[in-house]
DNA sequence: TTTCACACTTAACATATGACAAAATGTGTG
DNA sequence: CACACATTTTGTCATATGTTAAGTGTGAAA
């Protein structure tokens, strides 16, 4: 769409003036009324800006997450598993928890300050794919650290929970202006034989080597059980998740499953995949698991056992259950 | 003193519980009363909470310095005086203005959102000295830029409004996570020949040539008038600041006095000070003036047109005066 | 043991805030 | 000019927030 110049001046000075409200109400600690006398404009205009400012990032609310692993469970467990960091969201102290939904929220703001935690300068970061992981992008702060890379550990899938799941790895570019490299295929396709076609087909081939060399990646972990949301994904059909549980699996981590043990299980759909080998995820000097949710227990300690976990980020309960182990 | 391992543990503890309510509370938007009820504690300690973690620094709120500097002004001031970049803080449309003190905390405000725009990892940055410059670093919010330098661009002073003229250097490091290089002398001396001596001593002299590379500097403008805070310093007699005006001297920057052309004007106490020199001053790259008031027109037109300025911020006031010279 | 310091709780209050609806004010278009 | 449209103002309201004061419990020190 077109603007006049009239337009884009006003517009450029909009953005101006809410980084000024900004500052004087965050910043200075003026109350909406003195910044109001002040601008010349009403009370109301001012929420409406502060609003304003929050949506498109002018402002940006940050908790420093070195804090969030200073908690006697993120001790107990980065000693007890040997992990680099460990971060938990200690949310609730009721008797009856809170929902799984409010538990997902928390748990992914506090995975998203750990990423500008553990994140540094130059890192090429893989992004896998699943609610937690989406929860956690979308939450992630504006942030600015230089010449960040963002690959795309998973090909496309769609699923009923996750609409998108590029969206992931572009967000998560977009939160913290890095540059993005996405993989231009699906995440499962029919036959093993077109998994390979595609594997080789230079671009992809490109960005699957460029995985083999990134520096921390992010990603949560399934549970194996009908429920999960990965049959919806098109990536299996029920009796192939009984299959795969009957085989041993006790988790599912950037679509492939993975036994008690944290090893590969060579099965359906593994070899039609376009995605991050597990030897590939055990590569990275960081690699951030973010699992909320008690019943993930076992698929967590798997991923833990199978070294594909240095940085981890749970919830309180979560902790408390692995803790006991 | 000493903390028994109980206390220690608490107090590990403490922060993480900051660290999780600041979360729910900022990054959920759930209420005080909400969180209170999953954290089974009283609404007054969340809200003690609150106010410690922004405290603390476990909570920054910060504002994106670069949609400071996308007013009109801003971009009518960066093409006339052909600067990289402007930042004006819009503050006040009312006919009485609002005082100097105001009106400086949001200059400061300003100041600090523009040095996290432009300061870049590995940059080393020199900062001065002044009540802008305190103000400015006493408003900077925690970053983490990696492998900064902050170094003291004057040797030691105090007067009346400004304490310790170290402290900018050092909390604005500190603010940073830099490493900082203070110069370990006082700003000035008594004679030209302790000055040199000075000068010549191993650490200081490795220090002064440090500020001959540096990627960026900090510093304001002071106006040759007897009320000037430099007379407190010790920097210059009521006489001799006005034997410097007689001189065509229009302003003062790093404890140097320039002309209305931003020239230096060699005279006391120029040959005692400790401090970078004017020459040096123009060398860095991103040379960011921070500048309130309208009455600082002057010194700030000289900065500017003696190759001084690179970035600027101002007040509103202050900007429509130089545009109109 | 008492005493003290400290952190938390409860309760109450004044104020600040966010949300809303209706009226007013511009602003550009046909 | 009239019109639609967007933005702002005004006024009102329920709610959230910050602050204070007084009471409670706990642990550490004397």
């Amino acid at each position: 769409m077109q603007h006049s110049p009239q337009s884009n001046r006003t517009k450029g000075n909009k953005n101006a003036v809410l980084a000024n409200v900004a500052l004087l109400y965050y910043g200075q600690g003026l109350t909406q009324i003195e910044i109001a006398k002040r601008m010349q404009v009403s009370r109301a205009t001012i929420v409406n800006m502060l609003r304003e400012s929050r949506e498109k990032g002018i402002v940006e609310i940050r908790v420093d997450g070195k804090h969030l692993s200073t908690s006697n469970l993120a001790r107990d467990l980065r000693e007890k598993f040997g992990l680099a960091d460990v971060y938990v969201a200690l949310s609730d102290e009721r008797k009856n928890r809170s929902d799984r939904q409010d538990l997902l929220a928390h748990v992914a703001q506090v995975g998203a300050a750990a990423v500008l935690d553990i994140a540094e300068s130059g890192d090429r970061i893989g992004v896998a794919w699943g609610e937690t992981v989406l929860a956690l992008s979308d939450v992630m702060p504006k942030a600015k650290i230089d010449d960040l890379e963002i690959c795309q550990l998973i090909g496309s899938m769609t699923s009923s929970r996750v609409p998108a799941s590029e969206n992931c790895a572009i967000q998560m570019a977009n939160k913290l202006s890095a540059t993005v490299f996405t993989l231009h295929a699906p995440g499962i396709v029919a036959t093993p034989q077109l998994a390979n076609t595609f594997r080789n087909e230079p671009t992809i081939k490109a960005q699957l080597e460029r995985l083999d060399a990134i520096d921390m990646t992010i990603a949560s972990i399934g549970n194996i059980s009908p429920e999960t949301h990965l049959a919806d994904a098109g990536m299996a059909t029920t009796s192939e998740i009984k299959a795969a549980r009957d085989a041993g699996a006790v988790g599912i981590i950037c679509c492939r499953y993975i036994d008690a043990q944290g090893a590969a299980l060579q099965m359906e759909p593994d070899a039609r995949l376009i995605a991050i080998s597990l030897a590939s995820l055990r590569k990275p000097r960081k690699r951030l698991l973010v699992v909320c949710g008690i019943d993930r227990s076992d698929a967590t300690l798997a991923a833990l056992r199978g070294g594909l976990v240095s940085h981890l980020c749970v919830d309180h309960d979560l902790a408390e259950d692995l803790l006991s182990r």
